[in-house]
DNA sequence: TTGTAAGCGTTATCAT
DNA sequence: ATGATAACGCTTACAA
C-alpha cells in the first residue's frame, strides 16, 4: 500500500512529479503515462496526503461555520441545525469541509479564533446569527479572512446571505390586516441582531403604509426563545390585540402556550402569525400560518459564495438577499367586526 | 508581523529550534531566553502555522463528528444540537476542532470518507446513531482510525459511550406499572439501531419481570420521527392499552397530537411515558414524563475517550455506559380499577 | 542549553 | 512530456 507520491512514482516507473501533475489533471502528460500511473494509484490505494498538500498550496478545503454562543436556543431552534445540514451538504458538494465552532464563552473565542482562523487551517469562515455588534466581525474584517454572515451585518463591506425579513413580515401583516384586524401586537426578535430588527421594522412600515398608528403598548421585546415568547404574549394580552405577528415559530410555539394557559383559542380568540415556517409550525395547535424562510438554501447560497470569495477574492461586496413566502394555515381568522 | 519560526528567531536572536522548543513548552530553555523568545512572539503577534506543524507530527488536532443520514429526523430532533455542542466544548477544552460530517447519501459516504479519514486530516471520529450495520464501522475498524460510537455498537470491540436504555426504560415501565397499568403498548424506535432494540428489549423485560405476557398487538415500530409516533399511536389505539411506552420524546409528541386527533385526554384516558427529556418534553401538553438521557455527557465522554484513544491507543475497548434517570411530570396517572 | 540539519509529502519552477 | 530540485513552516534527532 503506497502511502507517498514517491512510492506510486517507483511503481508506475515515472518520477514524483508526473504522478503529481496526473493526481492534479494537468495537461502535459502522455496519455499512455497518465493511464500507467492512475493504475498504480488505484492498484496501491494511494491516497494524497491532505495536510501535506495544504502545506504548499495554502488551501486546506476546509471551511469554518461559527455560531456565537450568544445564541442560547441553539437547541431547541431547529434553524441551526437545518443551516448546519445545508452547509455542510453544500461543501461535501465543492470537496470542502466544514468545522464547526461554537463560541461558549466570550472568553476562549478570543481563543478558538486564533487557533482556527490565524493558524491558517480555515480557507474562510460562514458566521451564524451574529449579533450586530460581535466582535469576531471585526476580527475577520482586520485579519482579511475571507467570510460570509449569514443574516445581513449593518457594515456595508461584509458579505452576507439573508432573508428579505422586512418584506415577509409585511406579507404576514397585510393577511391579518386584510382579514379585518387593526389592533396588531408583536412580539419581536432580539434588537441585537439584524433578525430582530428587520421584522420589527417590517411590523412598524405594515401599519404604517395601512395607515394604522403604531401602539408602543402592543410591541413587546423577546429574544426569539419559546419561553420569550410565552412571557412575551403573557405581557401582550393586558394590551389586548386581536392578532400578533410574532417574530419566529419558536416564540410563537410559547405564545400558543401562554393563550392556552389563559383559555384563549387561536384562531378564535385571536389570531397569530409568525416567521421560519421550521418543521414544527406545521405540527402545533393549530399549525401556523408562517413566512417561509429559506434556511437551507442560504446556508447552500452562504458556502458558494464563500468559496467564490476564497477562489477570486476581491470583488465587490456581495449582498444576497431571498425572497420569503407566506405559508398560510389556521391560525388566523376574520376579525369579527364589533362595530359594523 | 513574523510569520514563521525563523523570522521570530532573528527577532529574538536565537535559532528556529529555540524557538520551536519555547513554544512547545520544552524543558531544557533557560530561563531568560524563553522569556526573550515570548517577547518576540508577543510582539511579532506571531501564531504557529496549524498545517506545517501537522505535516511532521502527523497529528491535526482535530476530531470527526460523523452522522449518518439515515437519520432523517436530524432537524426536528434536538438530540443532534446537542450532542453537537457537547461535543464541541469537549473539543474546545482540550484545543482540537470538530469537523463535521453528514453522509447525504451513500453514494458520497464513501468519498467523504476518503476525503476525510484516509487523507489523514482527522485525528479521530465520533460516529453518532449508526445504523447496527453501517459499513462506515467496519471502514473505520479495517483502517485503525481511532473512533468511538455514540450508542454501543454490536461489535464488541468498537469503543461507545452509551445511557443504561435497557435499565431507562424498565424505570419507565415500572412506574407505569406501579400505577396499576397492565395493558401497557409501545411504540418502538427504529430496529436497525441498538438504541431502538435495548428500549424494547427493557419493554419486554419489565413485562416480564411483572409477570405480564407480552401481547404482540402492543407494540407497533416507529422510526423515532414525531411522525411515525403520530402514525404508531393510531395503530397502537385499536389495541386499546392504558398506557403507552413510547421509545422518544419526539414520538411522543406525535402520539400526543394522534391522542389528541381522537379526542383522548392525557393522562386521563391513556397515560405516556417516553424517553430522552428533550426540552421539548417539559412543553407539551401535558408535560411528559419521561426518561433522562444526559445527551450533553454523552458527547463530552465520547470526545474524551477519543483523545484518549489517540493520545494512548490499544488499551482494551472501552464501553462506557451512563445512568438514566426518570423524570416524573403530568403525562401518566393511575389506572382506575374498573373491575376491582 | 543551544544550534545545525534532516526530514514530513506535496506542488511548482526550471531544465532537459 | 518528463525529471530534478527547491520550497512550504514546522519538529526533532544529533552535534556542539
Amino acid at each position: 500500500m503506497a502511502r507517498t507520491l514517491e512510492e506510486v512514482a517507483r511503481l508506475a516507473g515515472v518520477s514524483r512529479s508526473t504522478v503529481s501533475r496526473v493526481i492534479n489533471d494537468h495537461p502535459n502528460v502522455r496519455a499512455e503515462t497518465r493511464e500507467l500511473v492512475w493504475e498504480a494509484i488505484r492498484g496501491s490505494g494511494y491516497r494524497p496526503h491532505a495536510v501535506a498538500r495544504s502545506l504548499v498550496t495554502k488551501r486546506t478545503q476546509i471551511v469554518g461555520m461559527v455560531i456565537p454562543e450568544v445564541v442560547t436556543n441553539l437547541f431547541t431552534d431547529p434553524f441551526f441545525p437545518i443551516l448546519l445540514r445545508g452547509a455542510t451538504e453544500a461543501c461535501n458538494e465543492h470537496g470542502y469541509q466544514l468545522m464547526l465552532s461554537l463560541f461558549s464563552s466570550s472568553a476562549d473565542r478570543q481563543e478558538i479564533y486564533q487557533g482556527l482562523v490565524r493558524n491558517a487551517y480555515l480557507d474562510g469562515v460562514i458566521v451564524a446569527s451574529a449579533a450586530v455588534e460581535d466582535p469576531l466581525i471585526s476580527d475577520l474584517l482586520r485579519d482579511g479572512v475571507p467570510f460570509v454572515s449569514v443574516g445581513r451585518s449593518p457594515i456595508e463591506r461584509v458579505h452576507s446571505v439573508d432573508v428579505d425579513s422586512v418584506g415577509g413580515t409585511q406579507m404576514a401583516m397585510g393577511h391579518l390586516i386584510r382579514l379585518g384586524h387593526r389592533r396588531i401586537g408583536t412580539i419581536a426578535g432580539r434588537p441585537d441582531m439584524t433578525a430582530g430588527q428587520d421584522r420589527l421594522e417590517g411590523y412598524r412600515r405594515a401599519l404604517g403604509s395601512h395607515g394604522i398608528a403604531v401602539d408602543e403598548d402592543l410591541i413587546v421585546e423577546g429574544d426569539f426563545t419559546e419561553s420569550s415568547g410565552m412571557a412575551g404574549m403573557q405581557r401582550l394580552l393586558r394590551a389586548e390585540p386581536s392578532a400578533v405577528f410574532v417574530a419566529s415559530d419558536m416564540m410563537a410555539v410559547g405564545a400558543l402556550r401562554a393563550l392556552r394557559q389563559a383559555g384563549l383559542r387561536v384562531p378564535e380568540d385571536i389570531s397569530l402569525t409568525s416567521f421560519d415556517d421550521i418543521p414544527m409550525a406545521s405540527a402545533t395547535e393549530p399549525p401556523l400560518t408562517t413566512v417561509r424562510q429559506p434556511i437551507g438554501r442560504m446556508a447552500a447560497l452562504a458556502v458558494e459564495t464563500l468559496l467564490d470569495l476564497i477562489e477570486a477574492p476581491g470583488s465587490g461586496p456581495r449582498r444576497i438577499v431571498l425572497p420569503t413566502e407566506l405559508v398560510i394555515r389556521e391560525s388566523c381568522s376574520k376579525k369579527e367586526v364589533v362595530n359594523p
